[in-house]
DNA sequence: GTCTATACACAGATAGAC
DNA sequence: GTCTATCTGTGTATAGAC
């Protein structure tokens, strides 16, 4: 399969920047186009409805997580502070700034109470952060502390992402991950 | 003024409660009206637009943290800890489970990066809101601790109203306030 | 103050040429 | 694989009768 200008990768990822920033909802497929500078009917080629746009968005974002910032949770030669460490500094360059923030948290609030389509995809997103918290914090706590303490962390970072856009201040964020790093 | 069957508001309560639910974009002029029992009519008949009728809504939900949540953190014959749980109590009823969590926080991830309109009217709800805390921690820390805890205590609540809409969950909601009434 | 009817733009989605 | 053209529904908003 030589000859194919556009992937479908390569339009997911112009979508996750898209949704991220506009939210399910108030994107067009028309935005999606003209970010891409495709057409729509490139879209309608590749997908069936913006939904499966957005679920192919979701399991994108999740499997760049998964893979950039919540893996080093498990790296086997270094300490639990490093682990934290370092997937801080992951984390906090792939929620950055003017992004758009967490495409997971804002599409929960956006749609929770409207349609059950992407919350079971989401929930994967979150437990798989929740998991890599909780071993992490496992090495010096207990089980059951270890996973209140990466529910904590969850709740005060993604809280503090919402006061970053806010007030478009970055502060908010990095220190809901110093916060973090002390309850080690 | 005798005969005014529905006042503008009636009109801003019920929207609030559609707006929190469906988010500002999804909802529709056609929403509001059947939420309502009228027609888009009438709301045209009362406002100029859809963001006017936010703005009311904003300005409304304020108005009701204001006076039914905020204003305990003030009460000049309750201790500390007699202020905080009475504020707990009273937010933790005004967030409530099903009816969409908070709209503040809502509106932000799904506008901020589309329009600037909600952003100001909605970090006074975040200034009055991080201002009560910041006065009962203030009774037993220093104040830059106490404006440290009270920036804390927002984001963790916030963080987990989102957790307990994707999970349906309220006990993250009454966690982050367990935690809240640990800190004083 | 409330209604019906409607203007006008744009949404998601499809068809078919190249 | 990409385009233009188009269908159909629905969005915000307005006009005007009652």
């Amino acid at each position: 399969m030589p000859l194919q200008k556009t992937t479908k990768r390569d339009l997911v990822r112009t979508c996750i920047r898209v949704f991220r920033q506009q939210g399910y909802y108030r994107t067009t497929m028309a935005d999606l186009a003209h970010a891409s500078g495709l057409t729509k009917g490139v879209f309608y080629h590749h997908f069936a409805s913006k939904e499966e746009i957005m679920q192919a968005v979701l399991a994108e974002s999740s499997a760049f997580f998964a893979e950039k910032v919540f893996k080093v949770a498990y790296a086997p030669d270094l300490t639990a502070a490093q682990r934290l460490e370092a997937m801080v500094a992951a984390a906090l360059k792939a929620f950055s700034s003017e992004q758009g923030g967490c495409i997971f948290a804002n599409t929960v609030l956006e749609t929770a109470h409207v349609e059950d389509t992407f919350l079971d995809q989401i929930k994967v997103f979150f437990a798989d952060w929740q998991h890599a918290l909780q071993t992490i914090f496992g090495s010096r706590h207990a089980a059951a502390t270890a996973e209140k303490l990466a529910i904590r962390v969850v709740a005060d970072v993604e809280g503090s992402l919402l006061l970053m856009q806010l007030y478009k201040n970055s502060a908010y964020l990095t220190a809901a991950f110093e916060r973090a790093k002390a309850l080690l």
